[in-house]
Parts: C-alpha cells; sequence; structure tokens
DNA sequence: CATCAAATTGACTGACCAGTCAGTTTACGT
DNA sequence: ACGTAAACTGACTGGTCAGTCAATTTGATG
C-alpha cells in the first residue's frame, strides 16, 4: 500500500491559489495548476474530484484561516471597543500578509459560478463575532440595532480598508490609514456618548 | 447604404448584461448571448471587436449611469451631511433597483481578466464625490483625515449596505437596514462633536 | 524478497468556444 | 428601380481545456 503524498497536494493548493489570484477561475488551467506544481494532470484529479471541487476546498482552507487569525487574542480584551479594534487589526495584518489569499476570498465571493454552500459554511467560522457584538449591545457600548446589519457594514468596510491599506508601500502612511479606518468603523459602531 | 441599428447592439449589451450575471464572465458563451439576443453570432462580433469589448463597453455604460445616479440632487443640498445622506439613499436606491448592473460591477471589478484603464476611467465618474469630502472637512462637519481614506470606506461600506438590503424582501426590515446603514456611514465619517 | 493496492503518470478524447468569412439581405442615394 | 455599401447571417475553424484511463511506479506489509 502507499499512502496519500500530503506534499504533493498541498503542493497543487498553493500552486492553484497563486495562479487564480494572477490569473482568475477561468483564466487558469488545470494542466497549467499541475504543471507548475510539479505533477502530473491525472494526480490533480486524483486528490480533487474536479476543478470546482479544488476551488472549494481552497476556500474552505482560506476562509477557516483567516476567521482564525482575526479571532486571535479577543478573549484578552475586556471592552467590545477593545475587542473590535483587535480584531480589525488582526484582519488588516491578515490581509497584508496574505494578500494573495484575500484576492482569491474576493474573487470567490463575487464568482457567480460557486457554490452556495461553501459561501454559507465559511460564514459559520465567523459566529464569534455575532456574539462579540450583542455583548457589545447590551453593554451599552455599541449602538442598539439590527446587528446583522452593523456586522456587515463592519465586515464591507474592513475589505475596503484593507484593500486601500494595500495600495501603499510607506509604512507611516499605511499605519495612519488603518488607524483612520478603524476609527471609522468604531465611531459607525459605538452607542452614543460612549 | 445602411446604419447600424442601435436596436441589434443594445439587445446584444441588455442580453449580455444578464447572462453575465447569471453565469459570469467565463460561463457564459458569446455564441449563447448572440443566442438570446435574437441576433447571429457575427452580428456580436460587428458590434464588438472582441468579447473583452462588450464586457468593457459594459463596464463603462454601468458605471458611468451609477455614477449619474448617485450624483442626483446633491446639489440642492447645502451640508455636507445632508449631500452625503442623499448620495446614499441614491446609490442603496439605484442598487436595489440594478440588480443586475450591481452585481455584474462587483464581478468585474473583482475579476483579474479585465483592464485597469477601463478601471481607472472608471473611478474618474466619482471625482465630485472628493470634492464633496474636501469641502465637508473645511466646513469642519467631515473628521480631517486622509480623504480619499473616508471616500475608500465609504464606498465599500455602501456596498456591503447594498447586498445587505437586498437580502430581504420585507419593505419595513428594508428602510430599517437603510437608515442604520447610513447612519453607520455618517458616524464614521463625521466630525467629533457635530 | 514478493505481493499488492494505492499513487502517479501523460497521452488522449470529446466538448466547447472565440472569432472568421464568404455569401445574403437590407435600406439609402440617385 | 437600380446600384451599392454597409448590416447581417451562420456554418466553420483552430485552439483550448476538463477530465479519463491504461500503464507504470511506489512503498508498506508479510
Amino acid at each position: 500500500m502507499r499512502e496519500p503524498s500530503p506534499d504533493k497536494q498541498e503542493a497543487i493548493l498553493e500552486t492553484a491559489l497563486r495562479l487564480f489570484t494572477e490569473r482568475g477561475f477561468a483564466g487558469t488551467p488545470t494542466s497549467l495548476i499541475s504543471k507548475e506544481a510539479g505533477v502530473a494532470t491525472g494526480t490533480l484529479f486524483f486528490y480533487f474530484k474536479t476543478k470546482e471541487d479544488l476551488i472549494d476546498t481552497l476556500y474552505r482552507r482560506v476562509k477557516s484561516e483567516a476567521a482564525q487569525e482575526m479571532g486571535r487574542g479577543l478573549d484578552a480584551e475586556k471592552t467590545a471597543k477593545a475587542k473590535l479594534r483587535r480584531l480589525g487589526r488582526n484582519a488588516v495584518g491578515w490581509g497584508l500578509e496574505n494578500p494573495a489569499k484575500l484576492k482569491f476570498m474576493e474573487q470567490f465571493a463575487h464568482s457567480p459560478f460557486v457554490s452556495t454552500s461553501a459561501h454559507e459554511e465559511g460564514m459559520s467560522h465567523f459566529a464569534f463575532l455575532e456574539d462579540l457584538v450583542l455583548q457589545g449591545i447590551r453593554d451599552g457600548e455599541i449602538r442598539d440595532v439590527e446587528p446583522s446589519g452593523l456586522f456587515c457594514m463592519m465586515a464591507s468596510a474592513l475589505a475596503g480598508l484593507i484593500a486601500h491599506a494595500l495600495s501603499t508601500n510607506d509604512e507611516e502612511e499605511r499605519r495612519t490609514i488603518i488607524e483612520n479606518g478603524l476609527d471609522f468603523i468604531w465611531f459607525g459602531m459605538k452607542a452614543e456618548g460612549v
């Protein structure tokens, strides 16, 4: 017998991530992925039933990694304000360090040819955020409105912030962009008079 | 002689918009577009040099229409706050009435296979927004930070708001989502103590 | 070492698709 | 009503690509 090689599968996933962000889903043939990953065409289809399966798997991984990274250290903070700031900083930090993964996720999220199930599964990783906001409302720190709306605004604002922060290479300027962006989000959420 | 028929070109553009949002760029063959538009394959390539040319043309149109719609009636408002509220309402209104065009633009914006030139040209339509924010800062209504950052946050927050507003059919709930969302954006931008 | 099942290979296939082009139709000027 | 140039047609082509499969290699196990 012989065990499946995690190396090969890993190489395929890594190569696919890079190529997808460089050339899009439709623009990267599986033949190119396997070639650049140093495996045969058949091997790719041994590890992934179809091209879509490969994309889905990649999405699940990246999304789960992102969620984990963003939640890091949130428990150490006491106030909702501090938690959110930490979350925002984590998110921006992750996005800056993994621009390829970020781009992949954006592309995936807006592509009409991917399964809804993967989308929904991806969202489940962010359940802890819902709690965070609810707790913040209960404590009077966050404006008492429909939490899913706040969550949604925050998420898209964060995505915009990361994209904008990525557009400069000046370290100082970038820091300013991030701080201003996090302020924007916090002022948008906080209860009046806090 | 014979003049080009605006009807045919229009039919192609409309059909392409619908199919692109339903199936993505890569998922819609030109043959299907021409078939559903009721013209021959060759006619599509008579009006548009390539498939990419068709997509670009569509983008330019939609973006320009969106910008015009969003700027509607802004001059009538006096304060930056009122202008922004009006802008936000216009944007959400447009997005709700033209979900296909919105989806198309999102897909386009995140697709790696479209020309950068079209992107940049598209942005030029929104130049008036820059002025709006600058004026607001001068008047002390808006927080005095890098305007492009504010602009960026506002744009992505608006996109998120529209997407969220589209997710419900309950008229009352939708109104609430929009008002809360616009509040989020305004609180994120306004100067403290205004 | 021999065995065997799983991993791996890459040439191949059937489907699909952007774009072409030689021919046909249309409507306008004269 | 005729000539003509542009609009329009759709069968066709050259190329590409997802996925297959028969053959081969690999390595764990007895």
